[in-house]
DNA sequence: TTCATTGCAAAGCGTTTGCACAAAG
DNA sequence: CTTTGTGCAAACGCTTTGCAATGAA
């Protein structure tokens, strides 16, 4: 199972490090997805895992990740940046109090209307915030 | 004019003073809905108007008239904070690559299908971001 | 006089960077 | 041996805070 990673690792042209295996290690080895920052990711790997990795590898992996397209920022503001295994294109219900995000499937959500786009520009992507609080 | 401001800002329960006052004419006196920093703002202030005023003294009072719900905070990801004086709910374009973001009424958009609630949860608000890019 | 507000400088906090050392190929 | 990666500590940028001086009521 580590094996899969170090290729992985070595496909996107990245070393196949102790840390790396370890950090994929806690993010690609689940079903759900999985939102987390900077800081929970070292403290799950140092803590839980009892594994030493600087704040400086963690931020410079998590990019090398996101670059490559194996993670993406989540867009939401936020003091901290938010990251997500799930890369593909998709919404968030999201409750601001708790500080909580879910995903919600890409096709569970449908527009009948949208306005025509500024000119001289392309469309991207539609992302739906469902902004919800405690009942 | 200034003494609508004036008013208004006494209403809120807050000291029409003099950097105060100068905030909301660099605010409320436009057409447009307006997104801005707060470095932004000192900058307006600083410089088109030649009137000083301190880094605190903005943020305090941004703050406050956020709190009161004169401006509100834009939800979009971003290593500084972007305020709106249209405070009402509405959509946005978004291009990431240029940072540029442009209001969309909120009737310009309609939700054919959205997913059923979490549990527990009632239904706050719907935001819609449209991201583009450069043709 | 009393209490809110201002403004400076320091502190806070997440993130980035420079660089010597270590590890991978 | 060459190249890439790691980790520490310092630097950075935005934001917040403490506090003495100022201004409003």
């Amino acid at each position: 199972k580590n094996c899969n990673f170090v290729e992985k690792l070595r496909d996107l042209g990245l070393r196949p490090t102790k840390q790396r295996v370890k950090m994929c290690e806690v993010l690609f080895n689940r079903e759900k997805t999985f939102h987390f920052t900077i800081n929970d990711l070292v403290k799950m790997i140092s803590e839980e895992m009892n594994e030493k990795i600087s704040l400086a590898t963690v931020y410079n992996t998590v990019h090398a990740f996101e670059k490559k397209g194996y993670l993406k920022e989540i867009s939401i503001n936020s003091d901290k940046s938010y990251f997500d295994t799930n890369i593909k294109s998709h919404h968030h219900f999201y409750d601001e109090k708790q500080n909580l995000l879910t995903d919600i499937d890409y096709d569970s959500v449908e527009l009948k209307k949208i306005p025509s786009l500024p000119s001289g520009k392309k469309l991207k992507n539609i992302e739906v915030t469902i902004k919800v609080e405690k009942v």
